[in-house]
DNA sequence: GGATACCGGACCGGAATGGTGCGGATTATA
DNA sequence: TATAATCCGCACCATTCCGGTCCGGTATCC
């Protein structure tokens, strides 16, 4: 279904509940409690987020997590590759070897275009968006091609 | 990694074949023969294809397969559904039901315009131009978005 | 009627995912 | 300094999903 996994949607979630505390330290059973997600998941989350990057901590007691950027600065691709690695949507679009038909393959090249449309939309929306209510306009992202229109060689 | 599936990987490969052969009436072990696939994974794939109503399916002996439309009316997004069922990044972009945190979830909207973003990349996509020796010019598909630029409501 | 080839299931092993737990390190507070 | 709070890193388990295989049945051509 090309779905992103359970557990980054959970992600966003915590995401956006840190992105509406800008200036606050939460600890991770305080997002637990606001994000409503499970506590030992948030904390495997939250490990992620800080490994990808996105998030602050601070140990000890009182301690806990803030975002490293301004939600305005921080893209859902981002999140979506700070917990599933890099976005990719064929198998062999990044490491290239281990496909036994590499020389028959003529289209891995337009994969790789649909794969860059993909993460674009990712890219198109940030976290201080999705934190909105949800204001978001229908008109916010493109129709994205049109392509068609644009073809020629073989035909 | 928000990755197809393999066997999609696999049927898209299936597909082109069949693509590069308009007129023609291959059996399964043809395609797998062209394609490079294992023979029982492109049986297994063609069955769904059928189901999905993209390829054509003529029994008996000097049987085989061909494509229900022309490869120009295909797009990868059709290719992707049938094999995966209805493209939903989400998972509760389709049932909306069994969400335990459904009313404090805002971002659900917002998830429906990435997912409906992503489906319009798949579906820009036409089969005849996965056929094609690849000559894809890098442009074709758009950067899908700018949307900052755009953006007016909150800000 | 026999051979060819699709059709629709069931079936199985392996991998990945979601979820949990524990010992250790770090810091604030008393 | 001692204690409590909190993050950190890893290992672990159960379940689900995925890729792949097989078989009996049916339809069509020779």
């Amino acid at each position: 279904m090309l779905k992103i996994a359970k557990l980054t949607d959970y992600g966003t979630l915590v995401m956006t509940t840190l992105a509406r505390a800008p200036s606050s330290v939460l600890n991770a059973q305080e997002l637990a409690a606001r994000s409503h997600v499970a506590a030992p998941t948030v904390a495997k989350l939250l490990k992620l987020l800080v490994k990808g990057g996105l998030v602050e901590s601070t140990r000890g007691a009182h301690g806990g997590y803030r975002l490293a950027r301004s939600a305005d600065e921080i893209t859902v691709a981002e999140v979506v590759s700070a917990l599933e690695g890099p976005i990719a949507i064929t198998a062999c679009a990044l490491h290239g070897g281990g496909c036994t038909i590499e020389g028959s393959c003529t289209s891995r090249s337009n994969w790789r275009l649909i794969d860059d449309a993909v993460r674009q939309a990712l890219s198109a929306v940030t976290l201080a968006e999705m934190a909105a209510p949800q204001a978001a306009p229908v008109a916010r992202i493109k129709p994205a091609v049109s392509l068609r229109s644009m073809s020629q060689a073989a035909d």
